[in-house]
DNA sequence: ATAGGGTCGATGACATGTCATCGAATAGCC
DNA sequence: GGCTATTCGATGACATGTCATCGACCCTAT
């Protein structure tokens, strides 16, 4: 096989599967802003910071589990606090870092904004995929998102 | 089934597949900005124009073609402008349009980045998936990104 | 022919992400 | 203890995308 070059097969997949790389996020996101009025970035935080039983996390970890650079999550946690989701406090384990916290508010805004959103990912995706190709997939995805960078 | 919520493997098949949607377009830019200087963006714009025999299109038929708004492919089409990758002339068709052009400059770039692209491609996903699966995203990608918006 | 509504690309304001860099604090080594 | 390299979050400059809006132009109905 020629690998300089895509086969007609390859070519296709890689085209559908590239379009929906960037329509199904796209479209997740334009409903959340929708109905909730958060970014699909803010959710991620809201949702991260809700999984600790006291909803806060230090913005090293929290980068780091997201998979986020300290400098974005710097940044965006900036634009929540001043928005009230979340706040900044300092980390008593280590003077240089600090914990951000989700607020009442927040955590609020998160609750409202979850059952929404979980019929935004049925309605445009799950409900279109059967038991079998979803476990062929979160496979697949596993594998190649494991690759090293 | 409580549609309210997801299932745990619904849950996770969707943690697995958001995943794949940041990291692979994350790791084949990067990897198309290493070798080649173009960022993704760039790099479709250039490869679209070059599919026209006169590598000539309608700002707006682009837009519409790769599904970008007009506004965002005058702000980019500006930028590559500025760095000779293209050039704008008058649509004789419509006076209120205009074509944008490859230039040679634009088609050597893209000629020279795109054998690097390939193998972006190759090594980070196609390599990775079985001709099976390949089929299998390629109907399931289409399906879902054909829904209506 | 011309008036009115729609479409064209350009533009400015703004949101968000990257990168390089900073001062402060920590951790490792002697 | 006291240097030194590293890591922390913050920050400014910049790139890129969205949205609302603009003037110019097109098209249809009269």
């Amino acid at each position: 096989m020629d690998t300089a070059w895509l086969s007609a097969d390859e070519e296709q997949a890689w085209r559908a599967f590239r379009r929906l790389l960037i329509a199904l996020p796209a479209r997740i996101g334009r409903d959340l802003a929708r109905d909730s009025g958060l970014s699909a970035a803010d959710y991620e935080v809201l949702s991260t910071l809700s999984e600790k039983p006291d909803r806060r996390w230090p913005l090293r970890e929290l980068a780091a589990k997201m998979e986020w650079s300290r400098s974005r999550l710097s940044h965006h946690a900036a634009r929540m606090q001043v928005r009230g989701l979340i706040d900044k406090e300092p980390d008593p384990q280590d003077a240089r870092g600090c914990l951000l916290r989700l607020t009442d508010d927040g955590f609020g805004v998160l609750e409202r904004a979850a059952p929404h959103h979980v019929v935004s990912v049925r309605s445009r995706f799950l409900e279109h995929v059967s038991a079998d190709e979803l476990a062929m997939l979160r496979e697949l995805s596993t594998r190649i998102a494991d690759l090293p960078d």
